[in-house]
DNA sequence: AATGAATGAGACTTCATTCAT
DNA sequence: CATGAATGAAGTCTCATTCAT
């Protein structure tokens, strides 16, 4: 992730002193992901974000100004890099509606996305009054996006197999509730709630209510602790 | 909210400067929720408690010793009487399993459960990882029955229905997972996301895999705006 | 002010470990005021006042809320210490007009109100754009009703003895800035300009302009020097 | 006064790469005026002073080695500015003695003088107790020089006219009072003190001890306003 | 000459906790 | 029991200065 360096002709492992200005910003936003899995968005200050970075105290105003628009702008990178996901599987032009609707719910169980360190920063947000109203006006267009596809997508199903079953709109929000409270099982007990464990659950879900398009799942294997 | 104080019985308007431990306890615990509900974890302090609960600074630490353990009795208060809640439905002997499971489901969804104050109390100890670890500490135990229990209600009903569904430990997750899910909408879009819909949006799942236990849901009316 | 000491029984000469709020105010305003002497505004810290004042740093904020607060509560405290010694002489019912004129003029200069150390105050707020504002908005009034006072003051000496001088308002402005001017010299050259030569060389414009109502003065012996 | 950018002879509005010394140093000291005169000098930083020079930092720093010494400069450079002025016309020889000193009193009004934005710059030096030690360091010899002169001038004048008035030493502080005295006021009441009437008011008062030298002023008109 | 990223000391402010009354 | 003044560690942010480019 901090992979790409520099155009090397430099001492080998020596970092370097001046960086480009995106360089800099990514290297801070990811030791603030890091810094809020390990401490908490409480617990996490100038000073961890610095340390998980290597880099100064003062280099985090001077990149982001403030606190408060670093925590904004962790946000909004991962909302971004969820939504590139999904909505390019979404829109990938040879799958059927039920193959998207998959999609996307696999993309959130993605394991660039369904990390327990990236997972930590969306439940910061969930967490705290204030911050929820942040995240709402930052986040709010996207999930509505999404929602309305996934309805969009439930209705063609709906159309498709004549299903006997809960409004398409209602479906795509029990998919939603799902997506986070699954999300949190991962979060908080995370040796019993894998990844797969929850694309399956999803999926016996869908499977239940639209036995056509769905295969029921196989679930995967798990250790019986935690 | 904290208005309506005393037990009458008292000069007017004159709080009691006395009150017994328990009395005094609770009023503090309230405060706290309503704090954290409206100024968030981070944003609570022993002061704004106090303010809350119209006492003094001082009271609160002779009272809870520390902010950690006032944070903490308030977790457990609120899962005690989530506890008491499901529990003593569970333990209704002239239930059927199926009849059993829904009035777990339907605890969680009891107004006097499912309110945006409270919640915000439980995800103020999901968002942040040394919260959860507090939380798990105090907490597990109940989860852990309650899935225990839910679970064997699954195993009954499958048993009865001779059902074709996922096991019933995967069930009972789901149904877990389901929870958090929902209670975090009610939280973040209360507009949207009402208790009478999330039971309806919970039973509809049950209805498709245990259809001859679980009546298909009519879901209750509802605004288009968030 | 200082009065809910306590019922004495204590300790002659340790201070007592909490304080009434405004011998505290009182306190912690008499050390800004040494501060800015000193430090100047600029590096008047929150821990420069607690240091004059020998008490912790996170009292004043306690007590004033912030440091701009501090700050303009001192000036504030000064406005209305000055104001008092000027209106009362003013109000004297005994006196005629040009003894009004002077007893304003020498409470300018009075051993309380013409300290360097108080002068530093005023001069901080006049040396910043910033505080010059602030200080409008605080003592505008004042200024405005002793600019108002010494005109009508004037008119009433000119109309007694038919002076052919420039017009009352004029003649009270550019008391004004003598005010201004020299309190600024005895600020910068203390050895040179003391408050006796001030009184003198005021009096002596005011001789000049109205001789039959203020008597030339006689100027103080010097130091040479400085 | 940065106008006179260089001689012509690059592509219209692009800023040369590199200026000589001399040009870049103007342009710096006329910002720190700017961003005194807006910021005051305890909000005017390194930055601010490039902004407003559109210039980059290391710059400063390359020109002016430090910030303290940066303001010094600035002063110095409006101190020689000003000792231009009255000194040149002091020098005048064809004038006589009353002629000389109200060109000296004209000076300290003349429109490149009597700017708000120079004498913010004036007012920060005697605003804090540090810079005024730097700005006597700096500034007496010129201020003792004129107040040498004026008493000269005032010494001649008595002798001429024969006047009974104070001595010709505490003539020339008392004008130097009210130099700074309506200094101040033209940068605090901008809308009342006019350059115009601050002269006609030290005229007046000339005129009052040296009737047969000082002609009286006509007061300028003015807004009542302010 | 010139740029601007980087550093780190120091400022203001908040707040859990203590303790005299 | 109850109050609230007092403390001081810790956090956020600013900014003069340095230095690689």
């Amino acid at each position: 992730m901090a992979s790409s360096r520099k155009p090397a002709a430099r001492a080998a492992d020596t970092p370097p002193r001046t960086a480009s200005r995106e360089v800099r910003r990514g290297q801070l936003i990811e030791a603030t992901i890091n810094s809020i899995a390990q401490h908490g968005i409480g617990g996490t200050t100038m000073n961890t974000v610095t340390e998980f970075a290597g880099l100064s105290l003062g280099l985090v105003n001077f990149h982001f100004q403030s606190k408060q628009n670093l925590l904004e702008e962790t946000l909004v990178f991962l909302a971004r890099e969820h939504h590139d996901l999904w909505f390019k599987a979404y829109r990938d032009a040879g799958l059927s509606a039920s193959e998207k609707l998959l999609a996307i719910v696999d993309a959130h169980f993605h394991p660039r996305i369904c990390t327990r360190k990236k997972l930590s920063v969306w439940y910061a947000y969930f967490g705290e009054a204030g911050r929820r109203k942040v995240y709402r006006a930052l986040v709010d267009d996207i999930d509505n996006q999404r929602l309305g596809i996934s309805t969009s997508l439930c209705e063609a199903i709906i159309d498709e197999g004549g299903y006997d079953c809960p409004p398409a709109r209602h479906v795509a929000r029990t998919l939603e509730g799902l997506y986070d409270g699954l999300w949190l099982n991962v979060l908080m007990y995370p040796k019993t709630f894998t990844r797969e464990l929850s694309k399956a659950q999803i999926r016996a879900y869908l499977a239940a209510i639209f036995p056509n398009h769905v295969p029921a799942p196989t679930f995967p294997g798990q250790n019986a602790s935690d």
